[in-house]
DNA sequence: TATTATATGCGACAATTGTCGCAAGTATGA
DNA sequence: TCATACTTGCGACAATTGTCGCATATAATA
């Protein structure tokens, strides 16, 4: 029912998935687990953004430094990630994103048919827009 | 191969998107294609941007307007944005999307477990001495 | 041919995104 | 207690993205 999960940009994204993955971190514990690609202050003003976006939140002090958590559910998240890739290529449709990983990662043909099938038989996606239904 | 894919935005690969279905379109046949959803001065200016990034060409003229083509495979581009969630959310291996595939779609649990176990023999996943985690 | 659509080339702009720097506050150890 | 090390709070900025408007050019047609 989280359809008001925030927008976030692609650093947001990879900065968030490493928030779920440490469970909880300093922005300075966050900044090494991004291999240092980005610097200190980046990585900083990527936390701020994602508080106000509301997806992430300051859990209590440590030492001087503040910890942060994620407040969204990884899966929920990745849902809608995963839905937007589906919407945008596939009008909706998760059997060509099988096909495409099948190609990509050559998986055995024969379950990729049968999951095919399944998928396809499900009654969920119309062409897109909002087809927001789950259950959790 | 094709790593020289360039970077699109939300809408640029959603227009892009669109050419592909449509093979070549006027920015006006592209706007329509895009349900209204944007204005044509948009529109034009998205696929002036697709252009410049080389995703795109003018072929020919219809009349007096421009009409435009894809010039990256689409397949390769899908793949590119396929990795791109695969590296972001599962550090680049595809067997916990296809997990997250079942939930969304409910697909019978007994073939993602043998697509998984065909996924994960795979050589795919390079750069990354990951480690398994996450799935709540 | 003069009018009327419709395109084009370009510029403009606000919002978002990725990047930093710096003054000022604070925990810690010498 | 003081210096050192590390934080925070903010501001700044350039690049990117999504959105348009407008002057000018041109095809269609009255």
């Amino acid at each position: 029912m989280n359809d008001s999960l925030p927008d976030l940009s692609r650093l947001e994204m990879i900065s968030l998935r490493k928030l779920w993955s440490l469970g909880e971190a300093t922005a300075r514990a966050l900044q090494e687990e991004l291999n240092g690609d980005h610097g200190y202050s980046t990585v900083r003003k990527i936390l701020e953004r994602l508080e106000e976006k509301g997806a992430v939140e300051k859990v209590r002090l440590e030492g001087k430094a503040w910890i942060y958590r994620s407040t969204v559910p990884a899966s929920d998240m990745i849902h809608k990630e995963i839905r937007r890739l589906l919407d945008t290529f596939f009008d909706g449709s998760a059997a060509p994103l099988v096909a495409h990983l099948a190609d990509m990662e050559a998986i055995s043909p024969e379950e990729i048919r049968e999951l095919e099938k399944n998928i396809d038989s499900q009654p969920d996606n119309p062409n897109d827009k909002d087809a927001r239904e789950e259950k959790e």
